[in-house]
DNA sequence: GCAAGTGGTCAAGCAGCTTGACTATGTGAC
DNA sequence: GTCACATAGTCAAGCTGCTTGACCACTTGC
């Protein structure tokens, strides 16, 4: 199996893996939410920002943002300085959603420390760090 | 910048360039596609083939099987044996928009080489390969 | 203080997927 | 044989998540 290959399997079967977590653990989240949220997570964000983070137009953006707000993840707040923005802020379910995630995650990792054991993991963490893109994180395909 | 997240860096910056690449050589395909040749490029596959492939339903995939047809990337064959099924099969050009993606692809591990060197890249195929599920590769957000 | 730029939303449209219904062909029990 | 049932594929309608285009509110710079 080529190089290119793995990596692909090997990401799909994370992305399934962490999204089969966080609603076995109750929430109605879809994968592009994810990357929502690391956006939003430290102190929240605009929808321009979300927006460019998830390489989409603001509109689709602000969709998402309806979305998440409806569900309860997310509300806006008036942005301080500049009455136009608004801050997207993660309520504390949203907060919930994202420590499942990361449990979720984490979950994953396990499983891989159990198959090579804890330092190849780190030698493939670092590895994979030196080829990633430093930009966004952002669904792909 | 933990492992899910490199991890997953890494794979949706693989797929933009490949796509990339493949639309810089003259190809009109979508990152889904490329899935789909992936299974049809040995002998074929029916339409109900590819969308296990995939993870979608038959109809989607012959959907997607329309569009490749109408792009010229593949043709309906009658499958010997069986009037039912049909074998969908890739034309010369769809030969060729492979070989594409496979030259963009080399490329982009090419630039990893250049980082990593020959022999790291190669462990990390080996443990990427044995974290990897063996099952099919598909579009997973 | 006015023109241009920026943040955000509303509205309409589109692409890619879904579910449901259907036809044609193959399979197996009797 | 034949008749019920399973399977391959398509047609049709609908939904969702994105797009483009238009617009308003506010800010910025001359």
């Amino acid at each position: 199996m080529a190089l290119t290959a793995v990596l692909l399997a090997a990401a799909g079967d994370l992305t399934r893996r962490i999204n089969d977590g966080v609603e076995a653990r109750g929430f109605e989240v879809r994968p592009a939410h994810g990357f929502a949220f690391t956006r939003l997570a430290p102190d929240g964000a605009t929808v321009t920002d979300l927006a460019t983070h998830l390489g989409m137009t603001k509109q689709a953006a602000s969709q998402l943002v309806d979305e998440l707000v409806r569900k309860g993840y997310a509300e806006r707040r008036p942005y301080p300085g500049d009455a136009r923005a608004r801050l997207v802020v993660l309520t504390e379910l949203g907060w919930a959603c994202t420590r499942a995630a990361e449990e979720a995650a984490a979950d994953a990792v396990r499983a891989w420390v159990d198959v090579l054991g804890e330092g190849e993991v780190r030698v493939l963490r670092d590895r994979l760090a030196r080829i990633a893109p430093y930009g966004p994180i952002r669904p792909a395909w």
